[in-house]
DNA sequence: CTACTTGTTCATTTTTTATTGAACAAATGA
DNA sequence: TCATTTGTTCAATAAAAAATGAACAAGTAG
């Protein structure tokens, strides 16, 4: 009732709303918090590029939320500030190629922890060089082996998922 | 001090604590809780098969944790149980193919979203079409059908991946 | 039947992660 | 110059996710 007669012009219409939750579900498949499926979320359903602080207005989010979302976004390549001419505040509009949202998930995201466990498993190596019983050893050279051939597998399925999404 | 005098015999050696935050932190990229790579870590490592209350024991978690982290990873293919013979108790030991740990993480993790992506998107082309406003609503529907395609060229690369990765 | 073993379930607690909002910097322009 | 707008940072707080452990079921053996 109370919502009835004092709406707040600026929430979410129902398809808005049912955007925004489709792009907050998706992002947390990809383990990202719910702020970011909500911004990129408006930004795809809006026919115009929107500022921080419409953002903010619409979603009701804090201003520190929009900041770091829209950082972690731009990241990514899967907004865009737009240029405004005139005026003194930034745009974002959302990129909405495939290509270019997946190509920067596997940048920001994936690559990172690839070099990462490169680098411990190199470690690793070092650490079974040096296991005394010669049995054990073995089966450690093994396992380690088997880690590094995770790793390279990795490397070489990324370059195709990339290839296949563009277009 | 203490812990040089009366040092825990079921404590993880310096190899097995290596090998175990090495999965620690690569299930926290799959978005899984790190007692599923403890759990899987320990058994990557381990020459024989290990009994639930092993885990409990050598990971210093609790029976709950354990028994829910093997029925994940039961249900990803991750590890399987082990005939024993006369024994009741029952034992587990890693799949260490990488196909069939891809397979499982993406029948299990990936496809039921996808499913669930592909309801909620007819919802929303239906709700587009209510739209009064007809340049909204062609906006709308191209923005769908971008959605729609995003999720036909998910469903056509994770059978490529899969296929790469089949050795 | 009773005591013990093995494992599961789930309400509670703990830990981790995300969000908030106040303080701040930098730019604008009155 | 000083007030205002725009956006960032980060310590404190709130929310979400994971781990715990007690209660329980089902089996086993004495």
């Amino acid at each position: 009732m109370e919502d009835l007669l004092s709406r707040n012009p600026d929430e979410l219409d129902p398809l808005e709303r049912q955007v925004v939750d489709f792009f907050v579900d998706g992002v947390r498949v990809l383990g990202l918090p719910r702020s970011i499926g909500e911004i990129y979320g408006l930004l795809f359903i809006s026919q115009s590029a929107l500022s921080l602080d419409d953002l903010v207005l619409r979603l009701s989010i804090s201003k520190g939320s929009a900041s770091q979302g829209l950082r972690l976004l731009k990241s990514l390549g899967a907004v865009r500030e737009v240029e405004s001419g005139t005026e003194r505040r930034t745009y974002y509009e959302p990129a909405v190629e495939l290509k270019r949202l997946v190509g920067g998930f596997i940048r920001e995201q994936i690559r990172p922890h690839l070099e990462s466990g490169k680098t411990k498993i190199g470690r690793l190596a070092a650490t079974a060089q040096d296991i005394d019983d010669p049995a054990r050893r073995k089966f450690l050279s093994e396992r380690v082996e088997r880690l590094e051939s995770w790793l390279r597998s990795g490397g070489r399925v990324l370059p195709v998922i990339q290839k296949l999404l563009g277009q």
